[in-house]
DNA sequence: AACTATTTATAAGA
DNA sequence: TTCTTATAAATAGTT
């Protein structure tokens, strides 16, 4: 890739093994939020560092995963100890799940705000002595107008 | 990507779905496998198709996310059902952590974008005087654009 | 962190 | 479908 293609093989330099690894952990999980938007479906993924951090990406959530492979056998006989537990267990979910909805959203924001940029770019490479916005303002989206 | 540029969101034609779902579940399997390979990191991720199949890639397996995240003996005074809990807890952290830092980095490439569109803006109001009229468009609101 | 030169990924088309 | 192709994205190395 880039300037010079590397063998798929361990990176030796720590340095640039923490670069390649930040690079690609971001754009691992733009695929899987842009799969889960394109086909609507539910994604999990979950990344052990080097570092020994734990990352993840999940659409709805991550959790939902815990919920698809467990069924809720909960010995804890407390109600009130239960009904606490599930509380927290909503309000984290909650939490994961507003991220990821700004998440995808600001990520759709980002996409048309340079949209937005080619757009104007283009037009601006392509007036010369015209007045280029007249020709192009009819072709421009609600998005792109608002 | 392709021969034309497509927005980040559903896409409603069945057929179409479906091929851009199997090309790319491929292609983020394929980015996870390089991912592990180049810094030695695990990973698992899960995908739950439209057509409710179960896709997963995991290195050096799935299964050892299961082992890892979820408590299977929630028996409390089992200690290992107390790590594995600790673990959870841990992992829920990192995932809003997470989040969080990619929110973060998103909104500075929105701010950047933005940025960039509003010195578009700017070459393109000084280049008023070729356009009477441009003035009177940029001043319609959004009503008025619709 | 930002910037290129290349390699990849991929939306359409065949 | 499977392959091809034109174009958009990702990214390795650089500044």
């Amino acid at each position: 890739m880039g300037h010079q293609r590397i063998k798929i093989a361990k990176i030796e330099v720590k340095n640039h093994l923490q670069v390649t690894f930040s690079k690609r952990r971001f754009d691992l999980f733009k695929k899987a939020s842009e799969l889960c938007t394109l086909c609507g479906v539910k994604i999990a993924t979950i990344v052990f560092s080097p570092g020994r951090k734990v990352f993840s990406f999940g659409h709805p959530n991550v959790e939902f995963l815990v919920d698809s492979f467990l069924p809720r056998n909960n010995t804890n006989n407390n109600p009130i100890a239960n009904n606490s537990l599930q509380l927290v267990e909503a309000h984290r979910n909650d939490n994961v799940c507003g991220l990821n909805l700004q998440l995808t959203q600001i990520l759709g924001e980002v996409e048309i705000e340079k949209k937005r940029g080619e757009s104007l770019d283009q037009m601006r490479k392509t007036s010369q002595s015209q007045c280029w916005w007249e020709a192009s303002i009819s072709q421009l989206d609600l998005q792109e107008l608002e």
